[in-house]
DNA sequence: TGAGGAGTACCCCGAAAGGGGTATATCGGT
DNA sequence: ACCGATATACCCCTTTCGGGGTACTCCTCA
């Protein structure tokens, strides 16, 4: 297609971060840098999302850490409305579920906001050209959770309480929760309470997607 | 100490049979049953979808041989009237013509009349929590009823038009009405016109047996 | 030309689902 | 003896679903 045209342009930055001062900071800096340029700024999922689906910015730098919508969510809304910039997450968890999630989600970077102010625009700069960066910290830890199996697509089931894997399976059946209180001789509430713990878990945003893996995953 | 306050987890049986003796055995056989309770009677076929309509019952346990309407009418009436309940049919005969043509209509259970009581309470239990209960005296010959063909498993996607098929690749994807809308460029509340004739076409009772059913049969 | 199916859109309404709390009891391990 | 995880039950609330209806347009087929 007609992509980069004028090869000299400069990269355009869209952040997403719900702390004024950092956005403040980090926008300081990348203004240093040529060869990319911030052209929009957002303090929440909401804003960001529709500031994405208007600019189409080359690259968004992405918090995790928001109140209402997380960065995980807003990741995924982003990629639902089509919007095909680079993110890369920009946090302080070095959580091993939090980067998972995130790379499943289709992150392209994920760098901690620690990192020294010049090794951060270099990320960011390599992830403009479209490599994948991450925090030479996760490092290890990445290894580990490829080890340890579940590298691949989909909701991990291993953080799931024995309870709440068996009513996923019940999910699976098609039953609505009155019925699976009644098997499980269990009040309805208690049903409920189960289910939005399971779907917290599995980053999934109804039964009707719970179900829906279970059943592609042989669990049924 | 918050012990199952609650409590109202019994299921609700309707019985439909024009023998009042057995009605009244049955209702005396039920009600030693903690989780279940007859909350009414019919003696035929149109006080039957009259009470059926009124109370929505968990569990309609329906006899097939009745003056005036069948019970396979009477069943077709229910699910017309859009009575979503369980369906058991209870009857005295085997006959493959009746048990294959029961199932078809929809029905969720088939019980010959000649099993222990214990049995019997079994398997409305099994049924009112959402299992399909056949007499085991029928299996051979719905093996056999299947090896000849006419074996219609599961609802039948051929009545679908073109539009449904497609929101039920969609409901597939766990896309909830609204996003559907979106992705169709039509409003939800036509969705939601197209999603409850599908449910009714296809004898289910809600999105999540959709998604089940149509992921298990390959499509989406 | 008229009937009927398909698709769209709207109305009303009750039931189900889901998200936020708080609280209790049990059980294991530090 | 305390703490965290699990399971249970309840409260609040909003959103989503599902079923009933009417109505209009566009086709197709008899």
């Amino acid at each position: 297609m007609s992509e980069q045209i004028e090869s000299q342009s400069q990269a355009s930055v869209l952040l997403i971060d719900d702390h004024p001062l950092l956005r403040k900071g980090v926008k300081q800096l990348i203004e240093l840098d040529d060869d990319l340029q911030v052209i929009a700024e957002a303090s929440n999922a909401r804003d960001g999302v529709r500031l994405a689906e208007q600019h189409e910015p080359d690259l968004i730098l992405l918090d995790l850490n928001m109140p209402e919508i997380n960065g995980i969510e807003t990741l995924k809304m982003l990629r639902d409305a089509g919007v095909s910039s680079r993110v890369v997450v920009f946090t302080v968890s070095d959580n091993e579920e939090d980067v998972v999630a995130a790379l499943k989600a289709g992150a392209d970077g994920y760098l901690l906001k620690d990192m020294e102010p010049e090794e951060l625009l270099a990320n960011l700069n390599q992830a403009a050209l479209g490599n994948m960066v991450i925090s030479e910290r996760l490092t290890t830890l990445l290894a580990k959770a490829l080890q340890s199996g579940r590298s691949n697509k989909g909701p991990d089931i291993s953080a799931l309480t024995p309870r709440e894997k068996q009513i996923i399976k019940l999910i699976a059946g098609g039953l609505p929760n009155k019925l699976i209180a009644r098997k499980l001789s269990i009040t309805e509430g208690t049903v409920k309470v189960h289910v939005k713990h399971l779907l917290k878990k599995l980053n999934l945003r109804s039964r009707v997607e719970v179900a829906v893996w279970a059943v592609q995953e042989g669990l049924g």
